[in-house]
DNA sequence: TCCACGGGCATTTTT
DNA sequence: TGCCCGTGGA
């Protein structure tokens, strides 16, 4: 079919001007589930069909894996032919791809490494050592933050001024974690962006020659840019401004990682002549709760005002259930599960969605006994685990002898007998220049421990193998992982997650028709298990930030309490607050038919009971959209306790002498001291001892 | 070199 | 309450 007719026959009216508007830069505001996706894989159809743009000349960014091999599998089923040669990815492959071949006008080696949050958590630690700071006053973690939100505002160290005592120091180990990365030719998530865009603003050329090839550029996800992106968008646009970026800036939820939508509301005056275009039409969620949501997102201040209109007319109402418990909670989410379960509603269409990982335990717990199967997205990531960085370790260090990060982790596992000592030594060998053969040969030399000699000998002949084994990426870790006996003594879960990572390396064979290490490397650096697909019938458990860009027909949005959402480490600001709410809105904005809300009366957080306040947001949505279930309802599953004859239930009245009337809350049956909490009415929760308490069944 | 124990710490996390 | 990291002994 014809684009334009096609264009013409796909699209609103809205959609439509988005996609034709080709002439200089263009901000599109997307709302929830107003078919952003689309308009963006229709304006690359059309820049390629209608324009005859050809594809080497457009840029496609996105900020995850996931969303550029939707956007290029869509591109490509539009226009029924591959596009292999087109840009689409995320900021950091771009990025990558750009290096590989530039950055030599840095003094960097095209053959870098790329560091993992984990790695350069570790090399901090390495700094910090090193210069001799007592480390429990500087935490490599908390001064990772602070050098990544530097570096995040495309700083870099000799931008950075300290205003105190703990920042000079901050500042010395910044220094030296940025000296020992040149050393190990290695890089941060950080430096891939601020060195692309030092590159294009220091050597005309390389601008120039990028300006040329990216004739077009989009971004998607506008609102979730940092400054360090925007000034490398800005490098790239030099010499044109044909650039059309699209986001939602009531849909930023990432500010903690250095996000800021600012960007997006500043964009016209960045950008002169912008062209802007709101997409208004939700075609995902129906009435009810597209307008629930717009009511909340009112109260934030900072923010674009922006149609937005439901195209399905009414909708069920927003169902807000107040629990006793996590454990009444979960038990409350299991049970509506189940009855939607008998109404037909397939498990892959119902998702529970809350803030913090810890809240998924409960959930869990009743899943299992209901026997109500469930994925919970995120949690351990799979490169995260140990066993696969420690053979990726093998292959970094194959094409990077200097990734000293990787050294380590070779000669730790599996075990050889070889420790801190020898490794230092071989550190140090290729330091002063030689190759990984040569360091081994020259150590094996130096030390008199016989077994050491051995095992390095070992590992040397086997080293020299690998190296020819280059050019099949398959056959290479196949072989490491026979030649160092990786899978013995490796637990079953762990043993499975190697296998895992030999079928990874399978699919990136076939997709990529490459067997290439350093092109397997780049690939494996910078992905995350995000685009993992499950097609078994499975309820979702994730964090509300997991579910971005996700949409289900019944959503559960759990834990809706004062300190747990919003979070109480966001309290103190009205930012913080603000970006909660817009977290609040991407969850409640996942709902295509059936919203549930929930909070508890008690929760225990870190084994301690606490009596939270039920959550702001609630009351901010208004309250026509919503119907109050009530509190608690799970009286069968109740626990019961013996009181000096007579059996107390969960959800009972007692009577209490000086309370007087209470619900039970809780019952618990420890051995030596059972108690109950009691719910007395206005706020009044107590915990009483059912030894001494006086009490009486009403 | 390796393992076991205990203190400290505890949102969210596209790459 | 539970996990992670660092330390100290075998």
């Amino acid at each position: 079919m014809n684009i334009r007719a096609l264009i013409e026959r796909e699209l609103n009216e809205e959609q439509r001007e988005a996609v034709l508007w080709t002439e200089g830069p263009i901000l599109v505001f997307a709302g929830a589930g107003s078919g952003k996706t689309k308009t963006l894989t229709m304006r690359i159809a059309y820049l390629i069909e209608g324009l005859k743009i050809n594809p080497t000349n457009i840029l496609a960014v996105t900020f995850t894996n996931k969303a550029a091999y939707e956007m290029k599998s869509r591109v490509e089923k539009l226009l029924n032919r591959n596009i292999d040669y087109m840009w689409i990815g995320t900021f950091h492959s771009m990025c990558v791809r750009i290096l590989r071949r530039e950055i030599h006008h840095l003094g960097y080696k095209s053959n870098f490494s790329i560091l993992d949050e984990e790695d350069s958590v570790k090399l901090i630690s390495d700094a910090i050592k090193s210069l001799e700071i007592p480390k429990d006053y500087f935490s490599p973690k908390k001064i990772y933050r602070e050098i990544s939100w530097i570096k995040s505002r495309g700083k870099f160290v000799n931008d950075y001024i300290p205003h105190d005592n703990y920042e000079v120091n901050v500042k010395r180990i910044f220094k030296k974690y940025e000296e020992i990365k040149k050393e190990g030719n290695l890089l941060d998530f950080d430096d891939l962006i601020n060195f692309v865009t030092k590159v294009l603003n220091k050597y005309d050329e390389v601008a120039h020659f990028y300006g040329d090839k990216f004739k077009f550029i989009l971004v998607d996800e506008y609102q979730d840019i940092n400054p360090s992106q925007h000034k490398l968008l800005k490098a790239l646009t030099k010499y044109h401004k044909n650039i059309f970026v699209v986001g939602d800036d009531d849909q930023s939820i990432y500010r903690f990682r250095g996000s800021t939508y600012e960007l997006m509301l500043s964009f016209k005056r960045d950008f002169k002549g912008t062209k802007v275009v709101y997409l208004s039409k939700n075609y995902r969620s129906t009435e009810t709760i597209v307008n629930a949501s717009k009511g909340l997102i009112l109260f934030n201040k900072k923010r674009e005002e922006k149609p937005l209109k439901s195209t399905k007319k009414g909708g069920e109402k927003i169902k807000v259930y107040a629990a006793l418990n996590e454990i009444d909670e979960a038990m409350f989410v299991v049970r509506t599960i189940d009855e939607l379960i008998s109404k037909g509603i397939s498990l892959n269409d119902i998702a529970i969605l809350y803030r913090t990982n810890s809240q998924s335990r409960a959930f869990e717990d009743i899943l299992i006994r209901s026997g109500i199967p469930y994925r919970i997205v995120g949690g351990i990531k799979f490169y995260q685990r140990k066993e696969i960085k420690d053979i990726i370790s093998y292959l970094r260090l194959l094409l990077n002898y200097k990734d000293f990060l990787s050294l380590e982790r070779v000669f730790s596992f599996p075990k050889r007998g070889i420790g801190k000592k020898t490794i230092e030594r071989i550190k140090r060998e290729i330091t002063s220049g030689k190759d990984m053969i040569q360091a081994i040969e020259s150590v094996i030399k130096e030390t008199s421990q016989t077994k050491i000699k051995e095992n390095l000998e070992k590992f040397k002949e086997n080293f020299k193998k690998w190296e020819t084994l280059k050019d099949s990426v398959f056959t290479l870790v196949e072989t490491i992982i026979k030649d160092t006996n990786f899978r013995d003594n490796l637990e079953d879960e762990r043993r499975e997650n190697v296998d895992e990572f030999l079928s990874i390396v399978r699919d990136f064979i076939d997709r990529s028709n490459t067997e290439n290490l350093d092109e397997f490397l780049s690939y494996i650096s910078l992905i995350t298990d995000a685009d993992k697909i499950e097609s078994t019938e499975k309820v979702t458990l994730m964090t509300v930030h997991a579910a971005k860009g996700l949409e289900f027909d019944t959503v559960f949005v759990v834990g809706l309490e004062e300190g747990l959402f919003p979070h109480f480490k966001s309290l103190a600001s009205r930012e913080d607050i603000e970006e909660e709410r817009r977290l609040m809105y991407v969850a409640m904005t996942r709902a295509k038919e059936r919203l549930f809300l929930t909070y508890a009366l008690r929760r225990t957080i870190r084994g301690r009971p606490e009596f939270p306040e039920p959550s702001r947001f609630l009351n901010e949505i208004p309250g026509e959209y919503v119907e109050n279930l009530g509190e608690y309802s799970s009286q069968e599953e109740s626990k019961s306790q013996f009181v000096r004859g007579v059996s107390v239930r969960e959800g009972e009245r007692i009577r209490h002498e000086e309370f007087g009337y209470g619900i039970v809350i809780e019952v618990h049956s420890e051995a030596n001291n059972p108690y109950i909490v009691v719910d007395f009415g206005e706020g009044n929760i107590k915990q009483l001892s059912l030894k001494y308490a006086p009490i009486r069944k009403e």
